[in-house]
DNA sequence: TCTTGACACATAGTGATCCTAGGTATAGCG
DNA sequence: CGCTATACCTAGGATCACTATGTGTCAAGA
């Protein structure tokens, strides 16, 4: 999977993550690997600040827990953070529509 | 659309517009717009720099000709250039499985 | 015990790429 | 003659995923 591919398509995947509960980054990246199938094997470097900064942007909000001696941070959707992953949604079925349309 | 969105599949597009047969820059963006319904309304400066990019990767041909008083540069796919455009649609594939698979 | 790997977080800097903004030039129309 | 569409071009900016690196805990194995 080439850098490029993703730009633009991961917040929308990382909330989606988050839609069905609260949890933590690390969580989120093994989420995303299994529910992708291998496809989405992300570093933390490529996942922490697309959380902080979908954090800063009022989409998740945030809370320290401690399990089995492990700090965690844990990530749950705020209200517009629901709203806007249901708009990305639909942007994303128009998005492959088009691009469809373009390559069929 | 987003700047970010697209990011990463122009490639694929551009290539893809230009499977029929040869065609010069402007017409790319024409088609671009009319088999996307105006989802892909593209400026000069972004698909210019594409069409020198991809040319330059050897995945285009071009040459200068003339249409009504016009000077047109026409691209056209290489060899290498139609088999990279099958292998992106193919990745292209893969990769909208596996955002559905997130998204779903 | 010591080391390795998994877990869990964080950030600074890099690179790719799409867009904005500006430029040049011809043809046709009112 | 100005305006619009056609047709090309490039420099610079902004965004964003990735690399590299750092901190620290815990469990398993050598």
């Amino acid at each position: 999977m080439k850098a490029e591919t993703l730009k633009g398509h991961l917040d929308a995947l990382i909330l989606a993550t988050l839609r069905e509960g609260p949890a933590h980054g690390y969580a989120v990246i093994e989420t995303l690997k299994q529910r992708s199938e291998g496809a989405f094997d992300l570093a933390e470097g490529t996942v922490y600040p697309v959380l902080h900064r979908l954090e800063a942007d009022g989409l998740l909000s945030s809370a320290w827990s401690v399990a089995s001696g492990r700090r965690r941070r844990v990530y749950r959707l705020t209200r517009r953070g629901r709203a806007d992953l249901a708009e990305r949604h639909t942007e994303w079925t128009s998005f492959v529509h088009a691009v469809e349309a373009v390559l069929a």
